[in-house]
DNA sequence: CAGAGAGTGGTACTGAGTACCGTACGCTCG
DNA sequence: CGAGCGTACGGTACTCAGTACCACTCTCTG
């Protein structure tokens, strides 16, 4: 990052943290790091682009990592631990700068919405990357995108524990490791077997059912399961 | 929505799609809706809001449908269901609006944008929902964050399909059931015992039981069923 | 020394969003 | 019936983000 930039980015955090985002303008921030308004918009697209400096090389370093993952079954549970491994230290290593960030996001709305926006793109990463593993078609990916949104899910929670300072940066390795586990444990049963043709699996016919808090009274449910089951035949959701 | 409100996102929507979203001035809009400018603004609070009219109306019904969640474990899953039904149906009534939306979300950034900073209100409610379900606390609600996570993806992935016409009225009725249905069903391996603490419903001892695509061969389902069940004699899910 | 190119500052403009004021319409209450 | 009152509207003026453009000044090179 080039030297104007720089002084570009502490002034800016700096007035941010004092009089709040909104109430700071963009001559204000040029003006303390002692350059014109044209040169911040040269530096930085936008004032909120002074947030989020080098979002898109980490972007790219995560694609690089997902791209490696292939259709191999065992490989992609471990690359995209490692791809999500990758987000967190670079957040530890950005350090308080992170948890500044953290606050300023929390508080206004305009910067939520574009870090949420952020995350999207992390999504749509994973999924395309996931789509081998799944063996599903780009139009029709729910698992890919599930579980991608699930790997998000559990980084952006172990890295908001970590910004607000219930974690240390081990801490955070580690609950990230024990996050990305249980995720991929419960979600792997979706899961089919290794594609074997080119799309979706097709003989698959069966029947799911999910029981839950299943009592002793097994003997009472099951008729009435098959009656349920009766009832609606080709598909539904049923309580019994 | 009061008369000169319907004139303006008429309006809005017609300039939208001959001019484009970003060629587009709020001038045009009031002028084609025979208003004046500040009409425009009190009508809407920005030039977004008037694609994304009645959100918050709809936010609200999905929250009152999901604070009757309670803490009962066979509630949860079925309650969720039909809160995600509720945004559905309200896309569905839609009809061309909600296609001609996607079309310029999906290629206007901030439009797009500030559409998934919406579905993030959506997790965020779905996730306080369903503490009560994983019996989780506030802070520390990585399962409830993961399953809301996934409902609002399962959904989304169905309204887009219909948005896209991949699917008609019924068919995505239908595949929102089969995608939260395997949704919840890889989920909820993750949903530890109920919790044991005050929140716990103490003579319900029931068992719940979630059928989805239910085919021909129950006979033969059913004894495998009950195997599973006599492996994970307190709860558990099981694929047979 | 001449010239190309990059980084910079300044000026002028568009357009979203806000604040404020005057006004017209419809209402109720005396 | 008329006086008051609240609401919705139109208009003006302003701030500020973002864009386009031009002029200047270095530095590096032929």
């Amino acid at each position: 990052m080039p030297d104007t930039a720089v002084r570009l980015r502490e002034a800016a955090f700096a007035l941010f943290e004092q009089q709040g985002y909104a109430a700071t303008t963009v001559d204000q921030i040029a003006a303390r790091a002692g350059v014109g308004r044209s040169t911040f918009f040269r530096a930085f697209g936008s004032k909120e682009d002074v947030i989020f400096p080098d979002h898109d090389a980490l972007v790219a370093r995560v694609a690089a990592r997902l791209e490696t993952l292939g259709t191999d079954p065992g490989a992609a549970p471990i690359g995209a631990t490692e791809a999500a491994r990758i987000v967190l230290e670079h957040y530890l290593s950005e350090g308080d700068l992170a948890r500044t960030r953290y606050h300023l996001t929390a508080s206004v709305p305009t910067l939520r919405d574009r870090e949420v926006s952020s995350t999207t793109g992390y999504r749509r990463l994973f999924r395309d990357a996931l789509r081998g593993w799944t063996g599903e078609a780009p139009g029709d990916d729910l698992r890919a995108e599930v579980i991608a949104g699930s790997i998000v899910t559990a980084h952006n929670h172990v890295l908001r524990r970590w910004l607000r300072g219930d974690l240390d940066d081990a801490g955070a390795r580690e609950a990230l490791d024990r996050a990305l586990g249980l995720v991929l444990a419960s979600v792997s049963s979706a899961v089919p077997a290794p594609p074997d043709g080119p799309a979706a699996p097709a003989g698959e016919e069966g029947t799911t059912v999910i029981v839950l808090r299943s009592g002793a009274d097994l003997d009472e449910v099951l008729p009435r399961l098959r009656d349920a089951l009766g009832q609606t035949p080709a598909r539904g959701l049923e309580r019994a």
